[in-house]
DNA sequence: TTTTACGTACAGTTTATTCTGTATGAAAAT
DNA sequence: ATTTTCATACAGAATAAACTGTACGTAAAA
């Protein structure tokens, strides 16, 4: 009783790394795959994800894909092995914050960009029409694209300090 | 037809901008009806909110209390008035990076705790198995928490430098 | 060529989240 | 004191997300 098996070590270990890595925007599922796959020594089949993980290979298939999407997970290469082999991207931090500050600057970006698009249009129409209502709309529209001008040049710099 | 009425620049606007909210991890209602209540003049009740936003109040009453869990919504005194009502903070970019930050540093700080907690747990009985395994386990979980320790001082600069 | 083994598309099911309507208690109005 | 008006608790309905099993295409093995 007084050594657990490592079983029960590595599912508190993954219990708690999962939580945080859930805050990257990873669904519980994404999170234990990756955080199993982290902690196993070795690269892993979908099969053998499955087993671990008491999950169906589709729903395997599926969650490494996202997550190699995200730069966080790679295939492996092994002599004579048939199948997709899987590892854990090793440089944690970088690998997270890289996928992290980019889907921010992405999103952040596109979105500062359509909302200039209305501040133009509403700027050529204002002649027109100087109701009170349009004028304190522009204003918060203007604050809003401010907003997301500060969201982005925090994420620039970040991603410059990271470097 | 050259000049759209404000409720659909208004709506134009609240599209954009609640896309960006919801990457604080606001649900897409809570985003909602944040920006609406930003881009609104005057602070509102809770059936204005229902009516403006065609949910039920019910769900206003929810949405808007997460949102003051959030220190994003203030609710507002008028002279007279019976209704509870409420208005967005306007320092949009303090009020969000506090919010979000701080959930950051209190779940990195929580889970790196019970990680060395685990740590130390194994330090403790390494002398009698030295099995490989657990050899390789320890190394990750050492990597795992540096991981944290990483994070947590990333959000504690930006935390200064937000200041 | 035929057979076997693999990954994933897709449809249907299960599970989780969000939303609504009714009910309740508190406070203001009558 | 009674009635009305408000916010919210709660349970059930609607919606969305996650998961599974079957089916199919591809590629290696026989």
């Amino acid at each position: 009783m007084n050594t657990p098996r490592t079983e029960q070590i590595t599912d508190k270990i993954m219990q708690e790394f999962s939580k945080t890595l859930e805050m990257f925007d990873l669904t519980s599922s994404e999170a234990r795959l990756f955080a199993h796959l982290y902690i196993s020594v070795k690269p892993l089949t979908l099969d053998e994800m499955a087993e671990a993980l008491g999950k169906s290979k589709t729903s395997m298939s599926t969650n490494i894909r996202s997550l190699s999407d995200l730069n966080l997970v790679t295939r492996v290469w092994k002599k004579g092995e048939r199948k997709d082999l899987y590892q854990a991207n090793s440089q944690l931090f970088k690998a997270f914050m890289n996928a992290y500050i980019g889907k921010w600057l992405e999103a952040a970006s596109h979105q500062k960009q359509s909302l200039k698009e209305i501040n133009i249009f509403l700027e050529g129409h204002e002649a027109d029409e100087i109701s009170t209502e349009l004028t304190i709309i522009e204003e918060r529209l203007e604050d809003i694209i401010e907003f997301h001008r500060r969201i982005e040049s925090l994420f620039k710099e970040i991603k410059m300090e990271e470097k």
